[in-house]
DNA sequence: ACCTGAACACCGTTCAAGT
DNA sequence: ACCTGAACACCGTTCAAGT
């Protein structure tokens, strides 16, 4: 079986989906296209480069269009388009999270961001540290609830019910932050 | 050699700071203590237990005492406090978010805010979700700095002028948070 | 209590060679 | 362009046995 590198990409994804990103080896990613683990390194520099493309792809596939309104509801909106996007896919948070601690990919919602609280009026620098804010939470937040899950479902509690609920624990800190820059804003 | 439990933990800090995360193994812990890998597994259960120890002791040698005055200057203390001990270590950054994601220890810090800002008079509720807004921000940003300085030592670029100043960016984001959070507290 | 020695079941990556 | 086969240099962890 010949692939593409796009090939690679999906399969990549389904393997995350379904057993997680500790089983996303390149050896088993092999296995699964039918191929030797070393088929790999014809498409992907290395893995690094790998988890790049699945993270971009990750993002990509949950991109929302922006809507019409104030830039504190297009930035709330981003900002949720950003956390559905790392929840729907098992590990997605971690696997965005550890691609831009690499420093590669990973850049489309802080580009975004920058996008709509500059053309919101934002001074520049203000609007990059207030993006990297915002990015900083929505990330670690859904890291935190990914891990809050799968604890949940490695242990022996089933579905705890004195738990957070998460969605709106994340409202709550997303106004927070904007609230913050609301301020800042219009000094 | 016979070692204690903190004998481990200290020498795997020294590893640490020399060597960074990636290099922190324990069949390279148990050549540094002149012991068998499966020596350290006395003391730990698992690598994860033993990063978790370490995790916890970055944090409690970086601890530095709150200052008297406003919930809002012992918080911002709080935050800086725990950012200097994350940069205080090669990769302490990441050992610590990387603890936290585990679900195992490094969770000093959270009490610490959460202390703080209840002990303000804020709402117990609104207390959590601020404390683990402000950690999602200072160990995202510590965790930014970490990846983009040794991006920058293993690159060409000797020290990036055009980098922005960490420190003031810091500072901004966090009265950012802070900003956002007096508005919900006086409210 | 603390450690050895050996094994088990894996990793990512390289590289000459094949089609 | 895409892949094989084999090797290199590693991992974390277990476990019977030693002192």
């Amino acid at each position: 079986m010949r692939h593409r590198r796009d090939d690679v990409v999906d399969r990549a994804l389904a393997v995350l989906d379904v057993h997680g990103l500790p089983d996303l080896t390149m050896r088993r990613l092999g296995n699964e296209l039918g191929v030797q683990p070393s088929a790999i390194y014809h498409h992907f520099a290395d893995k690094q480069t790998l988890l790049a493309a699945v993270a971009d792809t990750i993002l990509a596939r949950g991109g929302r269009p922006l809507p019409e309104g104030s830039w504190e509801e297009r930035a709330r909106a981003s900002c949720h388009t950003l956390r559905d996007a790392c929840l729907a896919w098992t590990d997605g948070a971690e696997v965005v999270a550890t691609v831009r601690a690499f420093g590669l990919g990973a850049r489309a919602p802080y580009d975004e961001l920058v996008g709509v609280l500059t053309e919101g009026g934002l001074d520049p620098e203000l609007a990059g540290t207030a993006s990297r804010t915002l990015l900083h939470f929505v990330l670690g937040h859904a890291l935190d609830e990914q891990t809050h899950r799968q604890a949940g479902s490695a242990g022996a509690i089933a579905s705890d019910p004195t738990s957070t609920d998460h969605t709106s624990d994340f409202e709550t800190g997303l106004d927070l932050v904007l609230a913050g820059l609301a301020v800042r804003a219009t000094r």
